[in-house]
DNA sequence: GCCGTTTTCGGCCCGACTGTTTTCAGTCG
């Protein structure tokens, strides 16, 4: 599938113009057509063949014809010429800190920069400080960024940024001038990787409180303190940015500052339209700029006559469209857990006894656990045997006496790399049930992906296939697997995909679980759990459910003990 | 470059902070 491709070509595209000092709009027009692509719900190309993309709305003819030249050739000479007015490489100074188009473009132009390595010798030279705009706070601030991205790997994963800014909130909450404090930014959106941290404060004595926050004490440095923002870097690298308002402008503050950007700038071409002015001080008339609302954030949603986004929704991916038409999903929650499929004990490569992870679910309040070890071939896992299942089997007939909560006896069972699973039919009949998943040999071509995922899928009784896709965050990339088959092949096989609450992993993506859901296939969340303290990681999983849109009904462990059984041996 | 229940032309979200200026451009979110 292309989609990312042609996502990435608009994007660098809209970066070469942006530099070459091209029309603003223009510009915005090719980035909103990226994210639109990279969002998209099907194919590219299969989009380009049935000529629908100029219907798809912020795809007009010049995109389009753009797109299909490139799907069609596997190149567009409008970029081919581009890149010869303005070197691709410079694309990679837009990522230090300080450096926008503008600059960029003088440096090139002014002194012909195009490597980092040469930006770095001229900042020493003190080569900027005399070109117009530049000043020797420039050159030192530029060295500093570059530094900085050299030391980050960019964006941190959803569970660390979740930790520190519930560390941040704790301290800042010790000052008696915050009155309302929340996340916000993508950390409040659950997206699976977090660029920055930011945090939304009302407060009638501003000063007071951005006092207190940059003498947090895990500051590397202050980026920018003013009266109602302040950044700082803390010694992880991590940039938090803090804002505060007046108690009146909270919701629509926190309206703002949860964006995502391009939700925002939705939002208030709408309230344009409806003749409000919406910034994060709140919703006002248009003509004689009166307040409205803007304490309250559903508030101001509600005046616009939309129904409540969730902010997990918020990526103007459709969700305003939705609201308008007050047909948006009724997202999974928490509560909806019925219990977790995907647990690993001690039999095979958990930390925890059978017994210690089957309290912990109790206190969680489900209703079951299906401990579901590693399969015999999977030695570094201690994968289970036949003997080895049956001992288990009987020490969780033993516990199902003493417990409340159901016990069941699962499988993880590997896809072997000729697509067969891992135990022959007998075994498998000794399972109450049968997940699947590849935990070895990842190097295969889209094809050999495909077609081990699917031969594994079609073996019977199997009833999810875990962490479809393998992917590791920073550690290892997907699996090229074709989406739309995997899809079918769920579909026809009545086989749930797997979202993996494991925060390395968050697989499926939200991206694809919306994909997913919009041709019929049916989701299980698990926690993948190898320690009795990760059955609680399955917040991340129903963080990336409720972004791929999901509703209960679409997620098998929502389901009660009952009704789940049912669907064990179908 | 895209879009239209005011418009096929003329709009397109909007404010804070920094650093280089001497009233504002660039960057960021």
């Amino acid at each position: 599938m292309k989609n990312n491709e042609v996502a990435l070509l608009l994007s660098n595209i809209a970066d070469l113009l942006d530099i070459k000092g091209d029309n603003f709009f223009k510009i915005r027009a090719y980035r909103i057509a990226s994210q639109i692509i990279s969002d998209l719900p099907e194919d590219i190309k299969i989009v380009v063949q049935g000529k629908r993309l100029e219907k798809i709305d912020g795809i007009g003819p010049a995109i389009s014809e753009k797109i299909t030249e490139y799907i069609n050739n596997g190149k567009l000479l409008y970029f081919e010429n581009l890149k010869k007015e303005i070197p691709l490489n410079l694309l990679e100074f837009l990522d230090i800190s300080g450096l926008g188009p503008k600059k960029v473009s003088t440096l090139f132009h002014k002194l012909n920069i195009v490597k980092i390595d040469e930006l770095k010798k001229a900042c020493k030279q003190g080569k900027l400080r005399n070109l117009d705009g530049f000043g020797e706070l420039t050159e030192h601030n530029i060295l500093r960024g570059i530094a900085l991205k050299e030391k980050t790997q960019g964006r941190i994963l959803l569970h660390y940024a979740t930790e520190i800014g519930e560390k941040l909130i704790s301290y800042l909450k010790e000052s008696k001038f915050v009155e309302n404090i929340d996340v916000a930014g993508s950390l409040r959106r659950k997206k699976e990787t977090i660029g920055d941290i930011d945090i939304l404060i009302s407060t009638q004595h501003p000063k007071q409180v951005m006092d207190w926050a940059v003498k947090y004490p895990d500051i590397d440095r202050i980026i920018a303190n003013g009266m109602t923002k302040t950044s700082i870097l803390l010694s992880n690298n991590i940039q938090v940015d803090i804002r505060a308002v007046e108690e009146k402008s909270y919701g629509s503050a926190l309206q703002y500052f949860t964006g995502s950007k391009e939700h925002n700038v939705s939002m208030r071409s709408l309230a344009l339209k409806k003749g409000f002015k919406l910034n994060e001080y709140g919703l006002f008339q248009k003509k004689n700029e009166i307040y409205i609302t803007g304490s309250n954030e559903k508030e101001i949603y509600r005046k616009l006559n939309l129904s409540f986004i969730p902010p997990e929704l918020r990526e103007n991916r459709g969700e305003i469209n939705e609201s308008i038409n007050d047909k948006l999903p009724i997202l999974i929650e928490s509560g909806d857990i019925k219990g977790d499929l995907h647990v690993h004990s001690t039999y095979s490569d958990g930390h925890d006894t059978i017994q210690t992870m089957v309290k912990t679910a109790e206190k969680l309040g489900y209703e079951y656990i299906g401990i579901a070890d590693h399969s015999q071939s999977l030695h570094v896992a201690n994968g289970l045997n036949y003997e080895r299942i049956l001992q288990k089997s009987e020490e969780i007939k033993k516990l199902n006496k003493t417990y409340d909560i159901s016990i069941f006896l699962g499988t993880e069972c590997d896809i072997l790399p000729n697509g067969n699973l891992d135990y022959d039919e007998d075994t498998l009949e000794l399972f109450d049930y049968i997940g699947i998943g590849i935990h070895t040999k990842f190097k295969m071509s889209e094809k050999e992906a495909t077609e081990r995922i699917v031969q594994g899928m079609s073996a019977s009784n199997v009833m999810f296939l875990a962490h479809p896709t393998c992917r590791l965050f920073g550690y290892r990339n997907p699996i090229p697997i074709n989406m739309e088959t995997l899809f079918e092949i769920a579909i026809e096989t009545k086989t749930a995909l797997e979202i993996n609450s494991s925060p390395d992993r968050l697989d499926l993506s939200d991206i694809h679980v919306q994909r997913g859901k919009n041709v019929g296939v049916k989701f299980i969340i698990g926690t993948d759990a190898h320690h009795v303290n990760q059955l609680k990681n399955i917040k991340y999983g129903i963080s990336t459910a409720r972004r791929g849109w999901l509703e209960k009904s679409n997620v098998l462990n929502t389901l009660s003990n009952e009704e789940i059984k049912s669907l064990f041996k179908n």
